[in-house]
DNA sequence: GTGCCGAAATTGGCCACAGAAGGCG
DNA sequence: ACCGCCTTCTGTGGCCAATTTCGGC
């Protein structure tokens, strides 16, 4: 640590806006943020504290250290002394938390500077939204009565709750809980930290076997449930029934069934796999950028997952919240290296079973949506049904054809 | 285990045009 | 504020070329 406030340049940062791409003390993070609604509403973490420059993913009790991705990886690389930490996710938050709300629930944290109530923010705890999953909910179990609501909420977390978790909020202190911006898994317990969302790799951690030995996880992880945050989404924000459509084709999302049967040990090759730059909106756009293209040999099917998320998204970035939710949610439960129902390695294998059944459902309600396909304009469909082609484009009115819908005739 | 090759599967683009949307007087 | 005219943009389905994946050797 001991970088300076991004805002002031005078007092050290200590949380990362995503929004705003800017590292802030925790005062000018609440004066930042109270200006409006809408700045209330960018998600905020602990800035790492090894780089100090990328948004921290994971706190690593072994170390007490607040790490992004990067460092998480680096720190607990496969193979190394320390892979066997254990960690616990630390998600985002917004509003405008006093900074006796900060340490109350970042209690890990020992050195919150104190802050000034911030006038025009009304809403403090309220507002907030912040989640510290993990293992420390359930080692402290005498935690104060915001922890526990956390945890409890937390330790519901698989896909189907996460999009619950959003909008919802858990009792009592009415804290929201967003989903980490980037590759950080819902994963409850102990943190699979995916330092990789980039690549099929594997990862060091520590399971919870308690989360993952019941097979109800699993079981119950369900892709219509997931697909509710995105059928959400669309209610609000109006994206395309066909782009949502395209959030979860095959590619998007069987990857998460087939790459787990990918050898977990495999340094050198996750090594390869690793990105650059752990920010996922980093991660994105390098996947969209044209010189990636050339590399087929790494993980096809996510580029193209990603590709059409990309696409998918093209036209909710920057300030609104929607760029927060695409970070919060969907990033969460498609750039990450592997997916938060499947634990990696032996202690998370799960029986076979269930995993061809939560396929065939997957395949099943595909199938449906892809029949279900919504025609937004109706008199377009039946303009293009009957309309002429040519090797199936369509031919001006009059022209030769080979193709009629209504008779199947050719003109030639 | 690795590489090559052909087959199969998947993806994206193209086409014309009615109607929606927006700008302008 | 409302209206009419004009221009631009969007979406629709079938086919095909390009690309990717898969399986056999």
């Amino acid at each position: 640590m001991g970088a300076l406030c991004d805002f002031c340049g005078e007092h050290r940062s200590m949380v990362y806006c995503r929004s705003d791409a800017a590292s802030l003390c925790l005062s000018c993070d609440r004066n930042v943020h109270s200006a409006n609604a809408l700045s209330r509403r960018h998600t905020r973490t602990l800035l790492c504290d090894r780089c100090a420059s990328q948004p921290a993913m994971v706190r690593c009790l072994a170390e007490n250290a607040s790490l992004c991705q990067n460092c998480d990886w680096n720190g607990h690389i496969a193979g190394s002394s320390s892979a066997g930490h254990k960690r616990q996710t630390i998600n985002c938050y917004s509003g405008c938390p006093s900074s006796a709300e900060l340490s109350r629930i970042w209690s890990f944290v020992s050195d919150i500077p104190n802050v000034a109530p911030e006038p025009n923010c009304e809403q403090g705890i309220s507002m907030m939204s912040i989640s510290d999953s993990g293992v420390s909910n359930q080692d402290n179990a005498a935690g104060d009565s915001i922890l526990l609501d956390i945890a409890s909420a937390t330790l519901v977390s698989d896909i189907g709750t996460c999009d619950k978790l959003l909008v919802g909020s858990s009792s009592g202190a009415g804290v929201n809980l967003l989903p980490l911006a980037t590759g950080q898994t819902e994963t409850a317990g102990s943190v699979d930290s995916t330092p990789d969302k980039d690549s099929c790799m594997q990862v060091p951690y520590t399971p919870d076997k308690d989360m993952f030995s019941k097979d109800s996880i699993y079981e119950d992880f369900c892709v219509d449930d997931a697909d509710l945050a995105f059928e959400n989404y669309e209610e609000l924000f109006g994206t395309s029934h066909i782009q949502t459509e395209q959030l979860f084709d095959d590619a998007g999302i069987d990857i998460y069934f087939e790459m787990k049967e990918a050898p977990a040990g495999n340094s050198t090759e996750s090594k390869l796999k690793q990105p650059a730059n752990s920010n996922a909106v980093s991660a994105d756009s390098g996947m969209s950028n044209p010189g990636v293209k050339g590399d087929s040999s790494v993980c096809t099917p996510l580029r193209q997952a990603r590709s059409s998320l990309s696409l998918s998204f093209a036209g909710l970035t920057g300030e609104s919240s929607a760029g927060d939710h695409q970070d919060c949610v969907v990033s969460s439960l498609l750039l990450m290296g592997e997916p938060p129902w499947q634990p990696p390695g032996p202690e998370g294998s799960i029986a076979g079973g269930s995993r061809d059944s939560a396929l065939t459902r997957y395949k099943e309600k595909k199938m449906r949506r892809k029949f279900d396909k919504k025609i937004r304009y109706a008199s377009r469909k039946a303009r293009a049904d009957v309309r002429k082609r040519v090797k199936g484009r369509f031919v001006k009115a009059g022209e030769a054809y080979d193709y009629d819908p209504l008779c199947q005739t050719r003109s030639y």
